[in-house]
DNA sequence: CCCCCCCC
């Protein structure tokens, strides 16, 4: 067994970084998977060759010191969330892996083991225990995919050890820094966050069907509130979702949920995620003290249900120029997005934007003229002596960068054409002249659009979907500084 | 070497 002593005489890399004490609040988890590990004790060494010689103590260095540079170290640390095995295959390759995070007095790490290492270690970890790691590899964390707050990861190898160690009171449980539920608004889109509130209330879990997979899967959203007086929708998924019990309002706290833009803002509850209800921590007290003595009293207001204009909203969310949207398609694959662009209307394609629509309320369908007088809707299975005129209006948009194809239904299509679908239908087949004039004087505008994007597919090729959603006038000064705002972005990027 | 995490 290595002990990694040397290392200890260099200077530690992130070990005087404020953050090691910047932790908020520490929470033991408990396991979701019954599979308590084997105790070896002190002198057995779990998957590694060589065992450890008896009455020896590896000596551990803070988790803030480990780099990629030093390779033979020890730390000690108790296993605060550990995933199922999941599998993936992609062009580069299949395979199968689990992760585990760390914790101890200095910082936090995720380690993930793939394949072999699957097999070897998956079954020796316990969530909650205390355990030495050693021979490990080491390299850099992609802060996208993760809430643990550190540079690095560490990777199984074949050479890693870890060895049980009787539990250690000083070292912490899961570590939080968590973020007031009324800044989220202000943060990017699919970033990951620390969340905690009072289940305020909470809804019936649902089935839905994946699109992507056409799998079921069960979600349930629970609205949460705390101190800055905000409420956001937290959705949990499958097994969370049935088994998640919201009487009493109880405090939840969240490691690493997804920020959303769908209503606003909202939160999903990833595998990864740490999921804690009624945690035993300080903020956990303050906040069911607060809410007991008066927030319950206060009016719930949602940064989740946004009414759909106030998405336009600068800073609202998840705004984009043509091309990137463009780009961005390409890895969307069956998945939807929401993005929000400026653009200006350069062409309507009048033609065929009017359809002709079964009249029964909230239908909609196309009918067939049966020449007779009468109109037949396949849906309703019936005939009717009239329709009624509805609106699908293509419109290309563009802004410096490129142009698209959108597509307005009838709603957003009579906003942006200033005259109702009956009207418009009127004119198309009393006045050809009025009727040019309608899309004449909805051409050359600009407007602040909110777009939803899918990828379709047909026969094996993929084209780019897109909705008009809801739009509204550019607000010049509103953009000049999201403009602004986005040379200096730019620029430091350059630095 | 994953990094999917779903739906409105």
């Amino acid at each position: 067994f290595n002990t990694g002593q040397g290392q200890q005489l260099l200077p530690a890399p992130t070990a005087s970084k404020p953050q090691q004490h910047a932790f908020g609040s520490s929470v033991a988890v408990s396991s979701l998977n019954g599979n308590p590990a084997k105790q070896f004790g002190k002198t057995g060494g779990m998957g590694g060759a060589s065992p450890t010689p008896v009455g020896s103590q590896p000596k551990a260095v803070p988790i803030s010191s480990l780099n990629p540079y030093q390779t033979r170290w020890t730390i000690r640390a108790r296993v605060t969330n550990k995933s199922q095995i999941r599998t993936w295959s992609n062009s580069r390759g299949e395979g199968k892996l689990f992760s585990i995070e760390l914790v101890d007095e200095s910082g936090e790490i995720r380690a993930t083991a793939f394949n072999e290492q699957v097999d070897k270690f998956f079954h020796l970890i316990e969530v909650n225990k205390v355990y030495y790691f050693s021979k490990f590899n080491m390299k850099i964390a992609n802060k996208q995919y993760t809430a643990v707050k550190n540079d690095y990861e560490m990777t199984f190898n074949g050479e890693s050890m870890l060895i049980p160690c009787d539990d250690v009171d000083t070292l912490p449980m899961v570590q939080f820094e968590f973020v007031p539920i009324d800044t989220l608004e202000a943060l990017k889109k699919d970033t990951l966050v620390d969340i905690i509130g009072i289940c305020r209330s909470y809804e019936d879990a649902t089935k839905v069907t994946v699109r992507s997979n056409n799998r079921e899967v069960s979600k349930r959203n629970l609205h949460l509130m705390d101190m800055s007086r905000k409420v956001v929708t937290v959705t949990l998924w499958g097994e969370d979702a049935d088994l998640f019990d919201g009487s009493g309002q109880p405090v939840v706290a969240v490691k690493g949920a997804r920020l959303s833009d769908f209503g606003g803002r909202s939160l999903s509850v990833l595998a990864s995620s740490t999921f804690v209800k009624n945690p035993d921590i300080p903020e956990a007290f303050k906040l069911r003290g607060w809410f007991d003595s008066e927030g319950r009293a206060l009016e719930a207001v949602s940064i989740s249900d946004m009414k759909s204009d106030l998405l336009l909203r600068d800073g609202a969310t998840n705004w984009k120029t043509l091309l990137e949207i463009e780009a961005e398609a390409m890895d969307l694959a069956g998945k939807t997005e929401y993005y929000s662009c400026v653009g200006t209307v350069i062409f309507l394609r009048k033609e065929t934007c009017l359809y002709r629509a079964c009249i029964s309320e909230g239908c909609n369908k196309k009918v067939v003229d049966q020449q007779n007088g009468f109109y037949r809707c396949e849906k309703c299975d019936r005939e009717f002596p009239n329709f009624k005129y509805r609106l699908v209006l293509s419109v290309n948009i563009a802004d410096f960068g490129s142009h698209r194809w959108v597509t307005c239904f009838q709603d957003v299509a009579e906003t942006l054409l200033g005259q109702n679908a009956a009207y418009i239908g009127e004119l198309k087949d009393t006045n050809e002249e009025a009727f040019e004039e309608v899309f004449q004087q909805a051409c050359f505008c600009s407007y602040m659009f909110r777009i939803r994007v899918q990828m379709e597919t047909y026969n094996d090729e993929s084209r780019i979907k897109a909705t008009v959603m809801n739009f509204k006038p550019v607000n010049h000064k509103e953009y000049s500084k999201k403009l602004i705002m986005n040379i200096r972005n730019y620029a430091a990027q350059l630095n």
